[in-house]
DNA sequence: CTGAAAGCGCTTACAG
DNA sequence: CTGAAAGCGCTTACAG
């Protein structure tokens, strides 16, 4: 790494290694970024001298002559669930591989979501946005069609944009056609409400199907066995304790996401409850502690959802067509649920 | 909001908004920026105009200009585990505060390590970078240095780099002497192996107090009892497993995560053994699903750890000086860990 | 195959 | 308080 200019190391523009490699900057960009139109020999200098002085392109500077920025950016209520990191995680790598970086927005609430769009802050900081599983109202919704980049929805479907999810309602109806079938008469449901007075597809899908499913089987779809939490550690505990404490509590829950029913599930238990014999418990995603726990789940491939949204983003950005894409959801089914005793 | 120009919505630039408001760029840059030197009037149409037209800066042209880019990199090995998800969570709201965007890479083993460090990513592409806990063998460390931002690390200490971090050392400690507190002689490790090869400190230290407390109180660390998986979803299972094979299985198990003590505990109960009648089990993190379940561990307040990391990018940033954080860690006592029996 | 020059959209001394 | 102009570091027609 001989430095003979006695810069810096790191420091060097395009035109410092276009002088050092006597051409012009014209000719260091054409080399650097593989382009053709620069002998071999020329070529191979000029990438030895950029590495001999450190020489990285300013991001910056390359954006702002081409106009589009090599960023993605991935919107989500939380980070720390597990639904969402997994999804990250599964975005991160195929945009790497397509050369983008990932810029995260934590955008949790109403307030933030407001100041999120108004700002409309992603609107030149990415060529593109994926939103995931973000709860928005009708008037929010409209502010994304201003943000002048393309805009990819994961894990739910706002309006005409492209997607990629489940189907929500299906979802819904393998878990409690599950319990149904095992039997159970009194059929709970566990949500949070981080969608208060919102939009989301995902949430209203899945208590309609938890309605729906309990109506065609001739059971009643009471509001007292809907209960709603707002998001946070305690949540699933405190639903289930609500649901427990009901002078007719229910003999199987629905929660609506692996999370929620482990916690749940511990709840009913540390109360001097059997799961299942007691009470049955199920719950969705496809968490992986799920599998060691034993909790029956629906799991949503949120990995695959998370890996086809980022390549939609990719193909949307090559100029491509994309279409609407639904993951398969499948019951999985374990140990925490079991036939009605009662 | 009345685009009476004609141009599409959120396309203007700031040439846009001097001419419509009739004042040159220069103006139009201090106003929006809240900068002292222009009048009340001036300021407030000019906001007006930008708002009409829906302005919004370019970061590329603003960060060009100013040398900064206004991101900060976090870069982890895994973005789906809990401790990373944590993380990232407690960082975001802090960034967000400071005006900072996130740009998040996952760079998972040596080979993407090198690659991370060969290219230099993070140089030019945001004003500081949050190592969290990432393996690194020495030589790559090296290029750290090189990078020319900021750096800081969370979770962990590399070289004289300012960090975050708890007492390694002391949380194994903890952990390995309350079990020896509870009287087992046969005590095993749990360890995941990203750090193949590599220096990670928290792995060395804890691994590091396991043996000594052991030494200390006259019990055998051999290595049948230290088992390293490498990372994934089954690596609690497949580990706890082997400890159990062994012809003399340990009565209790310190595992470097709670997500591992979930699985290790699982795959016990699985094999029909009793927790912690049969084998106490010990993790460590504080991770929420822990008191749910009832796991006894180590709590190292991930939250605050990524909170103050991100508080500590931000102060380097404002020029401040930082100097190194240590977080206290505490035994957290619950059900997955008792006296011993045999 | 190579270069001179315009342009991307800002910020920031420097003048007035 | 305001503006003209240089400069940030690239990319990309356009010529040769």
């Amino acid at each position: 790494m001989g430095s003979d200019t006695g810069m810096p190391l790191g420091s060097a523009n395009m035109a410092d290694v276009a002088r050092e490699a006597g051409v012009s900057i014209a000719t260091v960009s054409r080399a650097l970024r593989g382009v053709p139109g620069v002998s071999q020999a020329t070529r191979d200098r000029i990438v030895r001298i950029a590495h001999e002085l450190s020489y990285v392109i300013s991001p910056e500077a390359s954006a702002l002559s081409k106009g589009s920025t090599g960023r993605v950016a991935i919107v989500m209520p939380h980070l720390d669930a597990w639904f969402y990191s997994a999804m990250l995680a599964s975005m991160a790598p195929v945009l790497r591989a397509a050369d983008l970086d990932m810029l995260v927005y934590q955008v949790e609430g109403q307030e933030q979501r407001a100041a999120f769009l108004r700002g409309l802050p992603a609107r030149r900081k990415a060529d593109a946005v994926i939103i995931t599983a973000l709860p928005m109202a009708q008037a929010e919704v409209e502010r994304l069609d201003l943000m002048g980049v393309h805009v990819v929805v994961a894990g739910g479907s706002i309006r005409d944009h492209p997607h990629v999810q489940v189907d929500d309602l299906e979802a819904g109806r393998l878990a409690v056609s599950h319990l149904v079938d095992l039997g159970h008469r009194r059929i709970g449901m566990i949500r949070t409400s981080d969608t208060d007075g919102t939009t989301w597809s995902s949430d209203l899908l899945r208590v309609r199907a938890w309605r729906e499913t309990l109506a065609g089987a001739g059971l009643d779809a009471c509001e007292e066995l809907l209960v709603t939490e707002s998001y946070g550690v305690g949540a699933g505990g405190r639903a289930m304790g609500r649901l427990l404490a009901l002078p007719d509590p229910p003999t199987a829950v629905f929660a609506y996401s692996d999370e929620l029913a482990f916690a749940a599930m511990a709840h009913a238990r540390s109360s001097g409850l059997r799961v299942p014999e007691d009470v049955s418990v199920v719950g969705m995603d496809g968490h992986p502690l799920g599998e060691q726990v034993g909790v029956t789940t629906v799991d949503q491939d949120v990995a695959g959802q998370g890996r086809l949204a980022a390549e939609m983003a990719v193909r949307l950005l090559a100029g491509e067509q994309v279409r609407d894409l639904d993951v398969p959801v499948r019951l999985v089914q374990r140990g925490s649920s079991g036939p009605a005793t009662a």
